[in-house]
RNA sequence: GCCCAUGUAGCUCAGUCGGUAGAGCACUUCCUUGGUAAGGAAGAGGUCACGGGUUCGAAUCCCGUCGUGGGCUCCA
């Protein structure tokens, strides 16, 4: 073996001693800006030594893989913290997320917020005391058989999941724990970290498992830059839509009917252009508008298979004129009851069979906007991105197996044309694939997936396959949106079907005059209206588009000698079409300014003496930006400008 | 459903050590008639989520139920 390995770095090659670290070749950069390194494209400790001849890339502690490697070593100075003031917890996982990290506990007592605090001091500590971070190799069964001494149950299951003969163990001062890495060289690389939340979470996130106890933090490389995120944090929270939507007046929610919204009349406006907008597309794409009853008996989710599949999520009753015996006598005696609808699906094949239908018939495509009801478990409800009362942009269209990828790809088109009328910007596009449990042949599912992942080719749609997530009976592309905070929501949804189409016996004629069975695709472009308002609320902070905005224009009178004319102005827009009112409130002009602001109203008008002397107004839009006097007419023709998509 | 937190006026929130409730905004009335984000005064408004318990006495302490928030799980 020589004694000498050529390293690579910056692309300059040179000889360094074998058994050289990491470190040390990279001495060129200072002190705690290096945190790790990447040697031969694989992420590395600094510690590292060299015994071949490698390419040594430096990963920076400000850089996104620098800023996980400080967040991984923060999660592991908090169990450390954590193992330190509470004796005998035992430690799980650790990971880092987006912005920041999570360690899974089991300690005897659950964590509470209050125990915050005094965790972060201790880690502060330890930061402080300088503790190197050594990596360790150790043979597999030497960690079972330690980590089963020091009673760390959960370790050795991960352990005993590891397939390699070797594990690695970090060491941090007289602490330990099973870690892949790699981590920064001491605990004072450690500066800037804040614990921010606590949670319960079942262990390997399987609810038949033991509840552990999750503590959420975050890391930054400067003080700065995790000050900065947190008040981006604050930022985000007023734009939460369950704030905006109280202060807006678009729509409450009350314990009477837990999850269910009650639009007011402003909120309504919005969930009925949004349905309008949907339905002018439909006209266009060649859909047909139905609505089907509500209560169905469950003689219907036996057939469907939600009986089996969703029974915990539907709201369900007795049959009325039965006997209530029928009640107490357990799920088998609501067989003859009824229940409220969670999906549109089931009743839409009863559209379908209406007729006799022939290959000529199809593609039929069969929208709804009837309302759903899921009975969502209580601890998963939140403002309007989950709920238990819904509206979607249902539909369900029929098809022939030869028309799949053209429908897919149509309804793609349409996806684009909605987000793109509506400003997001970050759609993101997955295809979900054949799950362990699953109707039909393999082949079948490949080619249904290809189908998918043609159709959004086609549209030039980038997407990440989220593998054995399809539901049983299909494949389906997922379309997710981000709210303020980051987190993702599924809002759009396309998926195959050749389940219902054989449990309802759905057929069509063919060209030979032969029966045969068609495809159906559910799909929802807008998905839960609900879920889509809270996500455009946030996503616009309140400012919605023109088209969208509950009220579109008000006219701010001056002083009661204007009264008359601020009324008749918003008379005249009303009659144009526009959604204006006038405050005539015994109010200053600045309130009434700062009132009409807060509701976000885009057109202000103000009137004064001025004005109503010569016919005229003046315009204030949405943040101040202002315009001189102009004729009535004037505003008019502006407001004719403003677009209304489709 | 599970873990943690939480629930006081329509809204946002105070309420100390257990001694039966306060503010601001909103609302009503009056004054003020104004020029681009809060003019002034007065009034009204609460079974302190609900049900038990401890106590001479509970918004306050304990238990339960319901709701809400952050997560887990599920999903649009």
């Amino acid at each position: 073996m020589s004694s000498e390995v050529t390293v690579t770095v910056n692309g300059e090659s040179r000889a360094v001693p074998h058994g050289s670290n990491v470190r040390e070749v990279l001495k060129h950069i200072p002190g705690r800006d290096l945190v790790a390194a990447r040697v031969n494209g694989k992420v590395v400790d600094l510690t590292r030594k060299l015994e071949q001849d490698a390419v040594v890339e430096p990963i920076l502690i400000d850089s996104p893989e620098g800023l996980d490697v400080i967040r991984h070593s923060t999660a592991h100075l908090m169990a450390m913290a954590v193992q330190q003031l509470y004796p005998g917890t035992q430690v799980t996982i650790g990971p880092v997320i987006e912005d920041g990290f999570f360690y899974d506990f089991a300690p005897k007592t659950p964590f509470t917020l209050e125990d915050l605090p005094k965790i972060e001091a201790k880690m502060r500590e330890l930061a402080k005391a300088d503790l190197k971070i050594e990596r360790v190799e150790v043979a597999r069964e030497d960690a079972i058989r330690q980590f089963t001494e020091m009673g760390e149950g959960y370790k050795v299951e991960i352990i005993q999941g590891i397939p390699d003969d070797t594990v690695s163990i970090y060491r941090e001062g007289d602490w330990m724990d099973l870690c892949r890495g790699p981590h920064v060289p001491s605990t004072r690389y450690l500066k800037a970290f804040k614990l921010t939340s606590v949670a319960g979470a079942y262990w390997r996130g399987d609810e038949h498992n033991a509840m552990l106890s999750r503590i959420y933090g975050t890391a930054f490389a400067t003080k700065e830059a995790l000050d900065e995120h947190l008040k981006l944090i604050e930022l985000a929270r007023l734009r939460d839509h369950r704030k905006l939507g109280r202060e807006m007046g678009l729509y409450i929610f009350d314990p009477i009917s837990p999850g269910s919204p009650f639009y007011l009349p402003k909120g309504t406006i919005i969930l009925n252009e949004l349905t309008d907008y949907m339905r002018r597309l439909y006209r266009r794409y060649g859909y047909d508008e139905v609505v089907t009853p509500q209560v169905f008996k469950n003689e219907l989710w036996h057939t469907s298979g939600h009986w089996e599949n969703f029974r915990e999520n539907m709201f369900i009753s007795p049959d009325p004129e039965g006997e209530m015996t029928s009640v107490d006598t357990g799920p088998e005696g609501w067989h003859h009851g009824y229940a409220l609808k969670p999906m549109n699906c089931p009743g839409h094949t009863f559209v379908y069979r209406a007729e006799k239908r022939s290959y000529r018939d199809l593609p039929l495509r069969i929208a709804e906007f009837s309302r759903l009801h899921r009975a969502e478990r209580s601890g998963t409800l939140h403002g309007l991105m989950r709920v238990r009362s819904m509206a979607q942009d249902d539909a369900h269209i029929f098809c022939r197996e030869d028309q799949i990828e053209d429908e897919v790809a149509m309804n793609l088109q349409m996806v684009r044309d909605v987000y793109g009328a509506l400003g997001f910007e970050r759609v993101e596009f997955k295809l979900a694939t054949m799950p362990e449990q699953h109707l039909g042949t393999e082949e079948q599912w490949r080619m249904t997936e290809a189908q998918l992942g043609n159709a959004m080719s086609r549209n030039e749609i980038a997407y990440e396959i989220n593998p054995k997530e399809g539901a049983f009976y299909g494949p389906k592309i997922e379309i997710y949106v981000s709210d303020a905070l980051k987190r993702r929501w599924q809002v759009a949804t396309i998926q195959l079907d050749y389940n219902n189409p054989e449990r309802f016996d759905l057929t069509y004629i063919n060209s030979a005059g032969v029966a045969e069975r068609p495809v159906m695709i559910h799909r929802a472009i807008l998905g839960s209206l609900e879920r889509f308002i809270g996500v455009l609320i946030e996503h616009t902070g309140g400012v919605l588009p023109f088209w969208l905005a509950p009220e579109q224009v008000r006219v701010l009178s001056l002083s009661e000698k204007v009264e008359d004319y601020a009324k008749e102005i918003a008379e005249l827009l009303k009659r144009e079409g526009y959604r204006a009112h006038s405050d005539i409130r015994n109010e200053k002009l600045g309130f009434k300014v700062r009132e009409a602001e807060l509701a976000k109203v885009p057109y202000m008008i103000v009137v004064g003496e001025r004005e109503a002397a010569d016919r005229s107004v003046s315009l204030r839009l949405l943040r101040g930006e202002k315009s001189n006097a102009m004729p009535l007419a004037n505003l008019v023709e502006l407001l004719k400008k403003e677009p209304i998509p489709a």
